[in-house]
DNA sequence: TTTGATCTACTACAAATGTAGAAGAAAATG
DNA sequence: CATTTTCTTCTACATTTGTAGTAGATCAAA
């Protein structure tokens, strides 16, 4: 399954709340992007045919609902810019991560109690 | 700069050897695709009309070489990844390095070495 | 120098993506 | 009920991407 970017934005939306409506989508979503109603409305019909979003009736209003799992689809969206783009490196990743995102302290005690963590369990 | 798939590859290639000409673009990454000689012609063309890849001639034959750092080009796709499609979550990668790519013991000491050593910097 | 191999430049064309308008149906409001 | 608002479905259209084919120029080999 292969977002667009603007997919991705209707996707992020859906999963924090759903089922929703296409105004309801648009609602969550203005503020960072200004499309017209029927944009969206397009869009989530694409995501429908690609079977990614669900949709049913309730009146005239049609509402919509993630199919496919945010977990999952991060997953293959992280796997892709792996392979495709990264070509499997790894380790420029960690100092983007520290240089240009700024991570905090925090985060950066996180990410190592995570990468320990998982050290212990397997 | 936003560059797509197959683009990418191109790219990845010239940043492993430059100069190079679409013969020797092609011969790195056969194995990987198969595209016929033109298609490889016409997207190095298109990276140059993007400003991504420069090109000179030495008689009739095309030399190419990236315009763009990798390092840079990398932390872009990294940032749009993380803009637009993680919304900003960083926690789950984390897992999915873990999970998915399976990284190594090694790697994943080396990450933890990695982030501790900016700590320090810092 | 003829001929085959190789390059380039140009053209093509379908699918995906971004972005929405128009018209008609349904719901809400006065 | 008449009018306004809101939805839906269709249609549209430019750009980007994937993927080459063709024809003409040039280089190399016999």
């Amino acid at each position: 399954m292969k977002l667009s970017e603007n997919e991705w934005k209707i996707m992020n939306s859906l999963w924090k709340k759903n089922p929703a409506t296409a105004r309801e989508v648009i609602e969550q979503i203005s503020g960072e992007v200004e499309w017209a109603y029927t944009t969206v409305k397009t869009m989530l019909t694409r995501l429908v045919g690609k079977g990614a979003v669900s949709e049913h009736k309730k009146g005239n209003t049609s509402f919509y609902e993630p199919l496919i799992e945010q977990e999952k689809a991060h997953k293959n969206a992280f796997t892709n810019l792996f392979d495709k783009v990264m070509d499997g490196a790894l380790e420029p990743f960690m100092h983007y991560l520290i240089d240009e995102k700024k991570i905090s302290k925090k985060e950066r005690e996180e990410l190592i109690r995570i990468l320990k963590e998982e050290d212990q369990e397997k």
